[in-house]
DNA sequence: TAATAAAATGCAAGAGCTTACATTTCTATT
DNA sequence: AATAGAAATGTAAGCTCTTGCATTTTATTA
């Protein structure tokens, strides 16, 4: 049992290299306004001592965290993992630190999570997609909170945003797979009511029906939550239920991993039977086999231009300008010419 | 331009509500300790402000935070995803927070996310595998912060851990490689100076070697640092310099994944020219083709378990102890016996 | 109804830091 | 050597909460 010994303070700091707290607080904060001796001496009782400067007390004195919170629907997968990187890369380098926190996709967990990190001082907020109830805008406004949507594009909405249009994206993606004579398209989508995302996605592949003259309600659409087993089993709903399929959309990567292998799984060759299309271009994609058909997303662009974005608002107070980054088609293996 | 209207603080509260500060606090804190109609108007004043705590005040005056902050070398991939994932569910069911910083395998980086987490008050940390300098420990028992390993055991140390023997798992892996006649092994693993789970790997292959009565050294090891592309230029690194192996270790799937791609790259058949085996069995593994023979890490048990012992330790000060969890062998499309 | 205990609330002292302003110590100039 | 001005340091107020203790209100019992 070590004995309870307080963690030491700036006050201590001060008495042990005997200055004021003021100088040892400039020393940490504003090093070339204290005298080189003076600093020697108050740096070997800050390592003497193991001090840590209390960043609570930080915080409230200045009322500034140099805090990031970045708040994804989930870290299990690699979706937001390389943005998010790229992200924290950026804000690294101007001195600042990334909190994240996930929702598992879950509306009430965000609200939560945005609270906790607001709560915890983050100068700004880094949010995915733009869906979410006016009340948590209401709030990030009254604590004047500044917060940036990204993995989504919408210049309709007086938020800014840094990132790509998903319907677009996906509505060049469809033309191409209409173009190779698919006419029986399904859709693996992840539930649209509180995923902007998804629900763009979505749109985009029934522009791009009406833009052929198909009917969009012919697309057949499948929801479910997030996984490669999910996928599967939409899969495998989607060819039951509309077995004249020929090329099935995912919503995201991750699904369409798991119709794939659902699709081998029950023996349908891909693409000679069926196409299967992705959406993110994540490694997944790649390693797929046979390799995904996807939409690549500018995921590492969109971070560090997010993170670039709010340094910038924050330290020179310079308003975010929306920036639309493009998404480009990958063909790879999983997309052929439709059966007929 | 929105006029700079101050964040409303717990005194706003207590004035729109006409009650003390304190009353406020305790509608926060202790609900029950304050009577219902009292609570009421507090609440509605606290909706009305948009109110929400300062974190910081609040950690000061409490000393104590709720949050518990993990440190992980890298999110991009999902190794230490799936464990992490696991760790924030459960501690979110007992009202904690986590918050994460990755350190990019960088020695001199986990040391500053470790300085930040503990400068905001976590609580307790959760960190991966043992190596790290001495007077980080040290710092951490001065800040009086526990913390707590995961993704490694070894009861050598002094420190509890919670995970797996990384030594004994890969030996077993690799006495099961010899069994199948394999001579000539190779391994490609990450840099072993600061990252102790990919030495006990390491250490892990030749105790199975020595006990075949083989000359550990002539495990032909290449060194690289972390990614698909990075474990493809070691394979072929190591089928230049070796090209009688006919087993490569992988010191993760990442790694094992990209050995894997590249050896189809330049001909080799997998596993009858040349076996893969790979570590951690994550996601990718399955995905992969063909799909890696791995050691899997139970990654969600470990997150829990972490999450669980920590959140003992908090509450009722409970010692952690040490567990160690198994993990196993996947055979799967990547190991075959030995060509002749 | 008075007396007592219990519950609810208020008061005010911190918690560890930053920073405006005051004071002291240097440096450079004459 | 004296002195103005700059540089370095110190003093103390204030940032927003929690909480021990004091006080008031409410409930209970005789």
């Amino acid at each position: 049992m070590s004995k309870e010994q307080p963690t030491p303070t700036l006050q201590d700091v001060a008495t042990a290299a005997k200055v004021s707290t003021a100088t040892v607080s400039r020393c940490l904060n504003f090093p070339d306004q204290v005298k080189e001796k003076t600093r020697t001496k108050v740096l070997k009782a800050i390592k003497m001592l193991s001090y840590s400067p209390n960043f609570g007390a930080r915080a409230m004195a200045s009322r500034r965290t140099e805090t990031i919170g970045a708040i994804i629907p989930t870290m299990e997968n690699a979706i937001f993992a390389r943005g998010l990187q790229a992200f924290q890369d950026e804000l690294h380098l101007h001195g600042f630190t990334m909190l994240v926190a996930s929702t598992s996709y879950r509306e009430d967990i965000e609200e939560e999570q945005i609270r906790a990190l607001v709560g915890r001082g983050a100068d700004a907020l880094l949010l995915i997609g733009h869906a979410r109830s006016p009340d948590i805008y209401r709030f990030l406004e009254a604590q004047a909170v500044p917060a940036l949507v990204t993995w989504a594009f919408d210049t309709s909405l007086s938020r800014p945003s840094i990132g790509f249009d998903n319907q677009k994206a996906m509505c060049r993606m469809a033309k191409k797979v209409i173009d190779l004579g698919h006419r029986n398209l399904a859709l693996v989508s992840a539930e649209t009511i509180l995923n902007d995302r998804a629900k763009a996605r979505q749109l985009g592949i029934e522009d791009a029906m009406v833009a052929a003259n198909f009917c969009a309600k012919t697309l057949h659409v499948v929801k479910t939550t997030y996984g490669i087993e999910e996928g599967a089993t939409a899969f495998e709903q989607v060819m039951k239920a509309a077995p004249q399929t020929t090329a099935v959309f995912c919503g995201n990567d991750v699904l369409a991993v798991g119709a794939l292998r659902r699709a081998r799984e029950l023996g349908f060759k891909v693409p000679q039977d069926v196409s299967i299309i992705g959406f993110d271009d994540i490694e997944l994609a790649e390693i797929a086999y046979p390799a995904l058909t996807t939409v690549h997303v500018p995921h590492r662009e969109m971070g560090r231009r997010a993170a670039e974005a709010l340094i910038k608002l924050l330290n020179k107070g310079t308003q975010i300008e929306a920036v639309e980054l493009e998404a480009s088609l990958v063909f790879r293996d999983t997309l052929a010419p439709a059966r007929n």
